[in-house]
DNA sequence: AGCACGATCTGA
DNA sequence: CAGATCGTGCTA
């Protein structure tokens, strides 16, 4: 088992997006974990990226975006979901991941009793992703290095050409060129 | 202090 | 395709 480390993080959004793909996500739960293949992935490009919380500066909910990379943004969306991003780059430069999909791994049993609807998708859309990992606001700024609560594993190296790319969703507000860039990336399960 | 709105999800 | 639901950010 191998930790993430700063290093990694501290680089282009984009390119931390595509190399999340096949790494493990885990929930520590008081020593019960929770874990999951990371699937889906989004770049926000910070102040230049109108998609961005970050795009008209720092604020009190986007000042960790600000802080130093491998810590977790989480926001409350729609008044109903948790979003969890990974802040990327160096200080002062707001990029983030957001997450948006993983396949379950560990604790599936758990992760079922976290779901509160029964459609049978446990963890479809980063709203549900968090509820089933039980990932909220009280893990906002939490260190994503230091191994206590929510971390990232190395797991499995996903290949450039197993990496599929789009434009990212939610985002109708933003400028045209944001809109239609390729920042949101899966992976292909075909060969 | 008031108000508009959102990196979603559900069910009709 | 409308509605839920509430913290945040902007304006005054």
């Amino acid at each position: 088992m191998h930790i993430i480390t700063r290093e990694f993080y501290q680089r282009d959004a984009v390119l931390v997006a595509r190399e999340l793909l096949g790494k493990l996500l885990v929930r520590d739960l008081n020593g019960s974990l929770l874990s999951g293949m990371i699937c889906e992935t989004e770049a926000y490009l910070g102040e230049m990226d109108s998609a961005s919380h970050a795009f008209r500066g720092k604020t009190t909910r986007n000042s960790v975006m600000f802080g130093p990379p491998g810590k977790a943004y989480i926001y409350l969306i729609y008044g109903k979901h948790y979003m969890f991003n990974i802040v990327t780059e160096r200080e002062n430069i707001p990029h983030a991941v957001l997450i948006r999909g993983i396949l379950p791994v560990k604790g599936i049993k758990q992760m079922r009793l976290n779901r509160d609807s029964s459609t049978g998708n446990l963890t479809n859309g980063p709203g549900r992703l968090c509820r089933t990992m039980n990932i909220n606001q009280s893990l906002n700024e939490c260190d994503l290095t230091s191994g206590k609560d929510l971390w990232i594993e190395e797991y499995l190296c996903i290949p450039s050409k197993n990496i599929l790319s789009g434009s990212r969703i939610g985002i109708e507000y933003a400028m045209q060129n944001d809109k239609v860039a390729h920042r949101r990336f899966w992976m292909r399960y075909e060969d």
